[in-house]
DNA sequence: GCTTTTGCTTAACAATTTGATAATATTTAA
DNA sequence: TTAAATATTATCAAATTGTTAAGCAAAAGC
């Protein structure tokens, strides 16, 4: 469920409509934060930072496209994807031609199934890191297939692994302390031993027969190259 | 970058624009070909054929309008995909309502995003005019007739079945989440067991006679030939 | 209208993989 | 050196998926 690391704001002033866009989206493991207005939109979309924002054209106060053109200001959100929520009466050739900054636009009554396809399509088609693939030297980690591509030859690890590999690998050189690495890999209800992420590293170590994780004695580990 | 076999023809008097725009979707795995002007333009067309023209309205000689009507006057590019540069200041009505023969236009100054969301979109709007088979390896996967070619042989599927594998060879290789294969197969309403997927996943596998699905567990299934 | 077939789901069980632990060995830093 | 931390290994339980058969409803034949 936590697969697909993107975040993506909605803001419109229908509690309802918000509610079922929130589902369907997380149905499909998007993070999903929600605005009432176009003032709450820019507040969330700059604590959050999201990768894509959602924008009800008709809402009281800022219209979406106010919004839109306000959020296109800061430079933060240049590279955002922006789309519009629209009633089909209100299909003006303004937002047509997406002459207003953003990338696409959405016509109520929304269908979860269009909505879901188009959200994944503008993510895997529009989004500048267009393939999840996570490259580090000669290794990818593609989160999409599940598996590490290390000189072309295909790795599989269990899910664990992957998991583990794919944290580590996040930010090279960075040392995860044990705790960090089970709150991510494990989440914060489970409680497992000591030695339970020595053996997965130790796993994947041999898996890999590429010396890419380091001990750091007394507080974690680190990927580097 | 995968690549796209498709030909774009671009015609515009500003070099840089040339340039810019070839970039960008050069990048996206398109074959770019350029004139300066609307002659040039013609003349390039008949030689590559291409399957997209993007014509600047202003250009010094025969502008892209004229430029349009004359392309449309030969039978080879009555099905080509024709749109329109132009800058917001001469965004008449006749641009805006596409009574000149192209398919859609753009405003400068261009979003690359934009450029290319819009070009992926048209081309994708076509093709799924065209043929609603989807081609993966050796299977093709005809959506219309709901059935599925392997080798010449027709395989013929329970509708669930169908589109359980249609819906893992949209995107070969990537994982589907059990949720997402629900969702996107049985709909959010529908609650079903937990082996249900799996015995529909069987007999696909059966039927195809091919190890086309691989199981990733824990995560999902993806396909892949 | 009745029977047969087909498609879908479920349940029960088998097979497999995964992940956690315990026990032991090894390494490291003070 | 030595206590603490980590590595290694084997083992076992739990989680996950595979397989099969059966039940039922809807569609198709007769």
């Amino acid at each position: 469920m936590e697969l697909k690391n993107k975040k993506i704001l909605i803001a419109d002033d229908e509690p309802d409509i918000l509610e079922i866009i929130r589902f369907n989206l997380e149905a499909e493991g998007y993070t999903v934060f929600t605005a009432k207005n176009g003032d709450e939109a820019i507040m969330e979309a700059k604590k959050n930072l999201p990768d894509l924002i959602m924008l009800d054209v008709m809402m009281p106060g800022k219209t979406g496209i106010e919004t839109c053109n306000l959020l296109r200001l800061n430079p933060a959100f240049t590279d955002t994807i922006i789309i519009f929520l629209t009633a089909l009466s209100d299909e003006t050739t303004e937002i047509k031609g997406l002459e207003t900054g953003a990338d696409d636009y959405l016509t109520k009554p929304i269908s979860p199934k269009v909505l879901v396809s188009k959200i994944n399509s503008l993510f895997r088609r529009i989004s500048k890191e267009d393939s999840p693939v996570l490259h580090a030297g000669e290794l990818q980690i593609d989160r999409e297939r599940y598996i590490i591509i290390y000189k072309g030859e295909d790795i599989i690890l269990a899910r664990k692994e992957f998991e583990l590999l794919a944290l580590l690998a996040s930010r090279p050189g960075k040392v995860f302390l044990r705790n960090e690495i089970l709150n991510q890999v494990w989440g914060t209800e489970v409680i497992v031993g000591d030695r339970t992420i020595d053996v997965h590293i130790r796993k994947i170590r041999q898996k890999l027969q590429l010396d890419c994780i380091t001990t750091v004695k007394g507080v974690g580990y680190k990927f580097d190259l």
